[in-house]
DNA sequence: TACTGTGAAGTGATTCACAGCG
DNA sequence: CGCTGTGAATCACTTCACAGTA
């Protein structure tokens, strides 16, 4: 009787496990057996109670007096969080850096597919990224998703179109966007957003510098 | 007598800051005169004592019964946070993703400039960028950096490289680090860091994407 | 003995709610 | 009257510290 936990654990969380799925990978290659909190905790560079704190939102599945078994520690954040699931997901926008997060290894690491780039820009359209991702109309958007039967969606057009891409993907059915543009899209019911402001991380960045003495 | 805050306003604030910022030019622009933090806090989709919080830590500046004079409020909101200060960046790695950015309005907006993308492949030092950025060689990194004075760097390498490419650019002298790689970078003393790592960007989407339902 | 799991304390940011001023 | 500025309440997350167990 699988536990299904709707809100779960929060984003931090998250992440932290993702992180820390990564450093369990490696030690698992490295034929490591089990680890102690601690251990893990220099890796990811956080603390020891911290590791715990968010591993016992899965369980109770260390040993005391030992640590946690490497493999099953494993299958269980990937069974619990759904992290390691494998996911189609398109870019709209085959601008500079449309195609470039097409072709990251970023985005093709543990299970994600790029299926698609879409353009509204005719001379695009029918071309390949350097990887070989198909580069689609803009107009087809909506069949394209829902064949490929993808679930996240990346914007990465323009500023002012930025709004109606995300509409077309949430029409289309993506449960997921995650937009590049300097102009935050969202909210949409059931649908998980996450604006990443390129234009603001770097003015954030410049101030933080400015406060913290020029 | 400026007040200097070492650390005064929280990460979050700036960013709030830096949105708002973008609010007041374009009201500035339209030629309006006085805004309320109620109808700021719309355009931002925030709350109006959020924006009221924020803004108190600038100093009183508001008028009550009335709102905050538009112009008064950009310019205090520069001068206190170093919003809007000309910064000279410089990019580490020519791949596609270093090259999307250096070209990316995202990154010219408002004083910033990107004045040179560095690279270890000779074949492509001594190249431009789409735009125009001169593509220079990785081991002229330093002098580079020191003779255009460029406080921010940002890293566009793979992930094996991250550490070394950070680890050269604050010996030569940047204040600041925005990184890409997925491999966090830092800290650094005197160094302002922001690690972006994409792979995690994802990865955490398509996990609450599976925690929201499926 | 060496570790986990967790209550309790601590920290920081957000929201509420209202007194006070133009 | 309408709006700001802000103390107090709330909330979310992190760190501490230790009882308890394999």
């Amino acid at each position: 009787m699988a536990r299904r936990r709707s809100t779960g654990v929060s984003e931090a969380t998250t992440q932290r496990l993702s992180l820390l799925l990564r450093s369990l990978r490696e030690l698992e290659r490295e034929g490591v057996g089990s680890v102690s909190s601690s251990e893990l905790a220099e890796r990811l560079g956080s603390n020891s109670a911290q590791v715990r704190k968010d591993l016992a939102q899965l369980g109770e599945l260390g040993v005391r007096g030992v640590g946690y078994r490497v493999p099953e520690l494993r299958t269980r954040i990937e069974g619990h969080t759904g992290l390691g699931t494998p996911r189609t997901l398109v870019v709209v926008g085959a601008g500079n850096l449309g195609k470039a997060l097409a072709d990251s290894p970023n985005f093709h690491s543990e299970g994600f597919r790029i299926a698609a780039v879409f353009d509204v820009d005719p001379r695009k359209v029918g071309g390949r990224t350097r990887t070989g991702v198909p580069v689609l109309d803009a107009a087809r958007l909506d069949a394209a998703v829902r064949e490929l039967g993808a679930a996240i969606g990346v914007v990465a057009v323009p500023a002012p179109a930025a709004r109606a891409a995300a509409d077309s993907l949430v029409a289309a059915g993506v449960k997921a966007i995650l937009n590049f543009a300097p102009h935050a899209v969202g909210p949409y019911p059931g649908v998980v957003v996450k604006n990443v402001d390129l234009t603001l991380l770097v003015e954030t960045l410049g101030a933080r510098l400015a406060a913290s003495g020029a």
